[in-house]
DNA sequence: TTAAATTATGCAAAGGTTTGCGGAGAAAAC
DNA sequence: GTTTTCTCCGCAAACCTTTGCATAATTTAA
């Protein structure tokens, strides 16, 4: 019973025109009579024509499709910038054909050959915490597939990325903790391969200084944002000489983790010590001992950015090319938001 | 700068033969001679050959590519269930087209629209709540486009479908709470269209009718699964002539909603009044009073076995057409887990 | 050697669409 | 009435690949 797609040569043939005239005749072309433009487009709902995008695809060497690579979908922020990517997408009638890297080198690397096999117009990514290797990022861009990153952002030069101000978003943490009167701020920063790692860890100094407090490098530990890092992490920090009473999270995961961790260790949480983190999700209000606050990234906006970014350049692709590239480094602003108390 | 993928005519060319030759050896053809073929392994791996897509995609009337349509990416249910789906596809070679209808049956059926414009060969989908209407389903099987639901599933007859097993959920759940004790048991069901709901309650009747305890269906209150939704589900039940000493909820964040808003009624969770809940997300481990206990409903295996289905679906339809279709029910088999407390 | 069988290669069509170019026919200008 | 100018439409190529069928080349059998 599968009835087979109407095609435009269908239609030709039964308006007994040529199949170019159907064509132009359903793009409004201007070299087209009104009259057989309109037998044309009458027919055509007639027979519920709908155009075959696989030619399309094909004839235009384009398939209106991006893909996006993120490390973990379950992870609030990701799944909200994903959000900002579809919702953009969508209006400029792009799809979005989705891999996640869970964290995976190998993973990574595969999941964007694929995509480039099937011809996505162009990459959103935010790697994987593991990759250390950026050649298959410079292959997409000599297949000419532009790539934006967003969020996890590797090192490397003449690349487009958007991200959050975390310079900025941790001097708000640690001068917020300052106000309050903590002197002894520790930090459980993320890999510190990640350029996120480094921009926290510039923000904590930079408000240290300003505040005339010293910095104290010991009291900057690096979790691999796993449960037992973060625990690993906590264990160096509580056992420190300078008992810190304030600690900056990488996330609100980590935060949850180490909150728990502290409890265990018999800290009186808000008492002996507070605690400050990135990412404001909605998991923490649940939480028995949510952090004072939490620095909120504006994943979707992010995304949003990431994607508008993505549509120009391919767009552009197509008119100016050979002109010297202009990279886009789009910084969104962070805002540390007080979690009220209940 | 940028360089024009090589083609198999490409190939030919240099190699002076015919590019159908040269097709045949690149998938070792068996009317194909040892020496050509080497010679054009050798030269398409020079060159860096790719087949392109598009042109395959659209030769073959097949994209390897399924349309995947969920509610809310940021539902740990529904995340944890692409990741099922995600895995299983890239085994067979398939990519995943993503959409959320975030629950609004307009944006459901654009975006089926979309996928159905984008040549999806299969489409899963876990469909919203508002959605009353199910004409964009019948359609897709019109064009032989197979579907499978999962979790939220239309009431439709000749469907595909996998699902969790609610009925012996929570008969798991309800006979637990009775068998701690509680007589009285409440529960705060989803919207009453979703066959999820009728399903709960299914459960719960029965689970009481085998205690020989009274079915009282006023004890079984609605929420759309807003907070709102479920604060004044919550206020029926508190104020209900037969007090609740537990109360079972559609899924862990009405769960926690409820017991914020129990505890802001001066309840006191454990005490006063305990909870039982379904899908078992990790959000609950970091909450201050989580649920006693929760139905684990294992998305990820859900996401497996509906992709499983439709991978057969596509592939079927090639060989056996025309014959009567049967219908994969699939039930996946649910489990009470307690939370231990710590 | 030659005929027969086998193996390797080429030809051409098909899949649906867009688009530059040329030409037919009609309207306008002289 | 002839030429020029438009307006509208058809032809055909191109995008790249797969594949059935025919044919050329080689091997085997007689």
């Amino acid at each position: 019973m599968e009835q087979k797609p109407t095609t435009i040569k269908e239609i030709a043939k039964q308006l007994n025109i040529s199949f170019s005239t159907v064509s132009r005749a359903l793009h409004d072309h201007p070299n087209i009579g009104l009259r057989t433009k309109l037998r044309v487009q009458q027919l055509a709902k007639e027979l519920h024509y709908e155009p075959n995008q696989t030619a399309i695809f094909f004839q235009q060497r384009k398939t209106f499709t991006i893909g996006v690579i993120i490390p973990e979908l379950a992870e609030a922020f990701f799944s909200t910038s994903i959000n900002g990517i579809e919702d953009t997408a969508e209006k400029n009638k792009y799809t979005v054909l989705l891999g996640q890297s869970h964290d995976s080198e190998e993973r990574e690397k595969k999941i964007l050959e694929t995509m480039k096999q099937h011809r996505v117009d162009g990459v959103i990514i935010s790697i994987s915490k593991n990759t250390v290797n950026y050649e298959h990022f410079e292959s997409l861009k000599k297949y000419g597939i532009p790539v934006v990153f967003f969020d996890r952002i590797p090192k490397m030069s003449d690349i487009h990325y958007v991200s959050s101000n975390m310079i900025s978003g941790t001097l708000q943490a640690v001068s917020f903790l300052i106000k309050k009167g903590h002197r002894v701020i520790g930090m459980i920063n993320g890999p510190e391969k990640l350029l996120a790692s480094q921009e926290r860890k510039e923000g904590y100094q930079q408000s240290m200084t300003k505040s005339r407090l010293k910095f104290d490098p010991s009291l900057v530990v690096n979790s691999d944002l796993s449960l037992t890092g973060t625990q690993l992490a906590m264990e160096e920090l509580l056992s420190s000489k300078r008992k810190p009473t304030a600690i900056v999270t990488f996330n609100d995961y980590v935060a949850l983790d180490a909150i728990q961790y502290a409890q265990k260790r018999k800290r009186k949480i808000n008492k002996d010590i507070c605690f400050v983190s990135f990412a404001n999700l909605p998991i923490s209000s649940y939480s028995a001992y949510p952090p004072l606050a939490s620095v909120e990234q504006y994943p979707y906006i992010q995304g949003q950015k990431a994607t508008e970014i993505l549509l120009e350049l391919m767009n552009k692709n197509k008119d100016e090319t050979g002109q010297k590239e202009v990279y886009y480094k789009i910084i969104v602003e962070s805002q540390l938001v007080l979690h009220e108390k209940k």
